[in-house]
DNA sequence: CTGTTAGCGCGTTCAT
DNA sequence: ATGAACGCGCTAACAG
């Protein structure tokens, strides 16, 4: 039942010492082949099995990697988080989850976990109350490599992928231009987080490129949730004039918003763009009204985490300092044909 | 910058030994309540913080719970590990997620990843190729407490979190029916998960209850992928008489027919129930003629956190065995309303 | 209540 | 290329 053969046990049956067996096992160079072809099949035939724990204390070191997300819930994250899992599971790395549920205090006490735990390395994406760095400066300086994704902040040496964000708002934006829009409404979210700065910046660049003049009150800054998305509706069409468009930060408040028209008995705008929204299953069948920019949540798991285990090994093996990569990717897909434009 | 401090500094520090730290660390009755503060009092003054993996190592048992999806981007199963998660972390208790992709070698090698990581407990649902239950009764030998959600296995001691199943299919179907739909069509999963025999077990109920007679063509299984739908709908749209609704174990089969209906230009049938789907963001604003079951991701998580926390410390104090636990819950959300029949 | 002793199983020195 | 010995930091006996 209990597996209880130890190196000890496979060194003793073959007459060499533990050390050898360990060796072996971790397929040092320092072991003949021959005995170490012994030892492998000895293990082998007597169901060996490495503990784990023990071999973490030893190198103080895990051989799992954490993630940090806002929610799981979210179908962008959870497109991520499969992306990770898949490669982290083909180098042999588990994976630990957590929510920080847009909540500082909650990512803080998680990092405090994941360092106690230690973690081999850490992939994260900052929460919306993320001002300060203190915890992510303390993981830095704990010797821990992470990478952000998505959401990231400006820290000397680490790494971030990322989305093409203003690209994305621009794309959107001028989407709508396309299709006749001129008043365009734009739901923007906190500003200390660049994606959104960068959203709104592409929707600034559309703008200008089509020469329509900039109004401010077209911008409605929130934290995205429906219930934004539902007021922030209801602030546009207070306007004294109306409003034919909508570039929504993310799919949420954009959503809120289509439930708040819907129920107002308003005709949906003919053309809204989203930002964030990735539900690949749905993007199909929503409401025609919806256009979406895709998040390609999966490759940027699989390559935040290629680039975490390249640290990792490196940040073992010496202490070079790998320089800021930016992964960037955008595209728009339009609702009926699933037809990527760029 | 490292955290060096160990139970024998503070044990040096204060002239005591290190076996009574680390008893007032566990907060083991057996240390005076002054004495406990003294080293409360210490090792917060040097910072000390355990290692987490000398303790696993001696104790042979992580503070982590693994859970294992068939896919963690399936909204249903992300919000499950939402409420997993939530739960756990209340409870100390880190959360190591994995998928099995519905495949049974991945879901094998999981486990034996998991335990060999010594994991505290297991949640599970199982993959669509689950039908032996090798490595699962291996698992429960180990002694590793676990327990199934949503889709389970009849084992022996080992419980269960589920949906009623039946209820939900019947209830699906009979809202077709009380919506006038004679003739539905519907989609079953494979036979050996419970759930889909189940959820066909309703829809038969609710045919009898309202006597319409049963037609074996109107059934059609597959794996419930999108293209499986797209097949389905076409499958149904070739009989010789029309169908007027359609009732999927799935939503992924189900937008698969609403896409290829729409595609061919096919007028949707007016209802369509579906069972399992629970995109809390989009059921709001999606198409008209989907009706859906709500599965409670986050709850059932929660409910099956709780459960498997009992077991791991009963468990530990002692070996009794806890009967099956069952948890059922369904609801019918309309779509207009967000309204809950039932 | 507290101290003493003894590992958990592995990886890694230092020898040879 | 292999062996001997040590210790990672903690907890669980067993004393007293």
């Amino acid at each position: 039942m209990e597996n209880k053969t130890t190196i000890h046990d496979i060194a003793k049956a073959l007459k060499i010492d533990a050390s050898t067996v360990s060796r072996a096992l971790n397929n040092s160079p320092r072991v003949s082949q021959k005995t170490k072809a012994r030892i492998l099949a000895k293990a082998n035939e007597m169901g060996y099995q490495r503990n784990v724990l023990a071999s973490n204390l030893r190198k103080s070191v895990t051989n799992t990697i954490g993630v940090i997300v806002p929610r799981i819930s979210r179908h962008f994250f959870s497109s991520v988080i499969s992306g990770i899992e898949e490669a982290a599971y083909d180098a042999g790395y588990n994976v630990i989850i957590c929510q920080s549920l847009e909540q500082l205090k909650r990512e803080r006490k998680i990092i405090e976990t994941l360092l106690a735990n230690r973690v081999a390395g850490v992939l994260l994406s900052v929460s919306m109350e993320t001002v300060e760095f203190d915890h992510l400066l303390n993981m830095k300086n704990n010797g821990t490599p992470f990478l952000f994704f998505d959401r990231h902040c400006e820290i000397e040496g680490i790494s971030s992928v990322l989305i093409d964000d203003l690209q994305g708002g621009f794309e959107a934006t001028e989407h709508l231009i396309l299709n006749g829009c001129k008043n365009i409404g734009h739901f923007s979210g906190p500003q200390e987080l660049a994606i959104y700065r960068n959203r709104t910046a592409g929707y600034r660049k559309a703008l200008e490129k089509h020469k329509i003049p900039f109004r401010p009150e077209l911008i409605l800054r929130s934290s995205l949730m429906e219930n934004d998305g539902a007021e922030g509706a209801k602030t546009l069409l207070s306007l004294p004039y109306d409003i034919d468009g909508l570039f929504s930060a993310n799919d949420v408040a954009a959503i809120g918003a289509m439930k708040y028209f819907k129920k107002e008995g308003i005709r949906v705008p003919e053309n809204v763009a989203i930002v964030g929204f990735s539900n690949e299953p749905v993007s199909g069948i929503i409401d025609p009204s919806l256009t979406t920019i895709d998040q390609p949540g999966f490759q940027i798991g699989q390559i935040a985490t290629k680039l975490l285990l390249d640290e990792i090994s490196n940040s073992s093996k010496d202490n070079i300092i790998i320089g800021k990569t930016t992964i960037q990717k955008s595209s728009l897909i339009e609702r009926d044909s699933s037809r990527r434009i760029t």
